[in-house]
DNA sequence: AGTTAAGCGAGACGGTACGTCGTGTCTTGTG
DNA sequence: CACAAGACACGACGTACCGTCTCGCTTAACT
């Protein structure tokens, strides 16, 4: 994270103005549920938020720091189920993701960061933070699973990672398929049951 | 496609210049190749291809627009194999999806245009398309192999391609984890040994 | 003249459709009583006229030439008047001037053509033929009446002709005052009454 | 004048750098004496002021309000003569006038102001201004001279005005005849002289 | 009658300038 | 120092005309 809040510092001079946190992202997620992250201007958070635009860079570097932090503020955390068995398990936590999905459901701010992550290294830095610690649970999970034989040793978790939320992600940035728990039960079933797919 | 080849319409004025059409795709593919979808700007092509904008407006409606032509000409053909097995003909397919990902490794055009799709519904039905056009074999292949009976036919091929396509996708846009021969192996034996996930 | 009505050349070819001429001046004059000349285009005189503006451009080398032929099509002749007295040729000048100016009131086209006169000299010569031609009646009457004794031969006529008809012209150009017949008269006055300015 | 010099309210915000006035005013006047108004575009301005373009249109409106403002600072006083005879005040009066013309002898500025005084408001009035305001000494000058009875009480003034001013300026932009004292002698010869032109 | 040269409507072409918008930085006066 | 306001350099946008050029066709005059 870029904020640390050592409390000992003590820095001089005036303190900032946590109501600036608040109206600046209030109004970022405002106007990302209006017009999207591409018509979001610096300008029109600072006038709606009725703030300086300097308030806005002396707490983040760009346009896109300010979306991920927007993006993290909706922190009710990520369901991390410990069920027994794999699949449990693994409908748990999809059916949350399902739900987050739903609720912003039109959102391109994903679409947005991961291009301008091409550009600033920063942002791509940042991006994998989230992106990673939304996938911890999921990790976690498989990691037991692993632990109690669900899963063979010999596989590379990291690509079992890729074969769950790869699909998700897909539909969600490329085909724009419906993401329901009908589908997350269709890709559990492939993924997890030797009768669907066989070698011949 | 809007490509409605009445030859007796016989259009009046000039016609356009098939030169122009050239000089400008070049351009935006060398543009592309230098400072990605993000500093590529339509003065610049123009300046390049040593055209006027309007030449280029009176085309393509918008920069997106533009990019995809450009990419479409990329025509080389996207292996359709026919080895005979669902594993055989997956990996000729990834292999060679593979080197197209490995040619233009840091190209920042899909992010792009996936976020432009966001916005314009007339670039994200062309996105639509080119994306479809460029999985047709694979929709084939898996076809043939449920016709074959690998894929029990109760299986929605769309999930398939799905659960195949999306970790390639999610690699490249997301994790940007290495995406070579090992990693399709490993995707390849999750997706279809059924030794490696077994539901308990 | 630029036109050489040659009659005994007899060009090869189809020859020009006097049509054009017509249409192209008709839809000149009406674009610059709407628009005025700075809103007037050659795309748009083409678009009206139902004509290609190279059709244009084979007639006239520019929108000044278009402007200035347009002008001159309004050829019913200046008064040219000879009533025996410097006064009485002069009202009956003026009044004519003065009619015609009421008529196009709010005509642009004369300050666009001066400024154009600026940068072409070829529409500098064609602007001083026509202003020229327009105040040959004008040079006669004063011509006349320097002959008849009512003008001293001392006096500079070129100098007379700038007395009568720059107050005219700058009252139309730049105070954008009333031109009348009461502001002739006493223009007249100032000009030709020897009690009115008398050097002490 | 649109100038409120009200100190007391201290206007918000970063002041305007009286420095970019400078330069883009002086790089106005600069480019008016290599190419002329018509040549003159916001670009080139900005370009050679170095200064961005919203700088200059937060400032003027237009070309024309830029152009007319550039010409103001041309401030040294015009010659408010008072030599106790309407002859004598009127021979300083138009020296000094030929004197300036003279200087920016081929100026097109003039012309392109009164042209774009056709189309907008804003430019007509701040063009009348600027011409009233150098009129001023003139219109003085033959009100002292009216109340002294070199001019009867019945003449308009401003109908002299035209016809002094309107012979010089007529000559400045149609027939571009040469502007010089004898030129001025002879106008004020055939406008004061009795002996000149007199009625039948 | 066939050939040829130009006229014609349509509209593409390389340019130039336009006026607007957004970025990230800066400079004021006021807390 | 922080803050609201807003000026600043820069760069891209998409549009409008300019004057020229190519198409396919028509229209006469000259072979």
């Amino acid at each position: 994270m870029t904020t640390t809040t050592a409390p000992t510092v003590a820095r001089r001079g005036r303190p900032r103005d946590a109501r600036c946190d608040e109206a600046i992202l209030r109004a970022t997620l405002e106007m990302l549920g209006e017009g999207g992250a591409g018509n979001l201007s610096i300008d029109g958070v600072a006038a709606r938020a009725g703030v300086g635009k300097a308030t806005i860079y002396r707490r983040w570097s760009s346009k896109e720091a300010l979306l991920l932090e927007a993006l993290s503020t909706d922190t009710n955390a990520i369901a991390s189920p410990d069920s027994g068995t794999l699949r449990g398990d693994l409908e748990l936590y999809f059916d949350d993701l399902v739900e987050r999905l739903r609720q912003n459901q039109n959102s391109d701010v994903l679409p947005h960061l991961i291009e301008a992550a091409c550009y600033d290294a920063e942002v791509r830095n940042s991006l994998d933070e989230y992106l990673s610690s939304r996938q911890l649970p999921l990790r976690q999970l498989l990691q037991r699973a692993q632990e109690r034989g669900e899963i063979a040793a010999r596989i590379d978790l990291a690509v079992v990672v890729d074969v769950l939320v790869g699909p998700v992600i897909y539909r969600r940035l490329m085909t724009r398929d419906r993401i329901d728990g009908v589908f997350v039960r269709k890709l559990l079933d492939i993924v997890l049951t030797p009768a669907g797919l066989r070698p011949v």
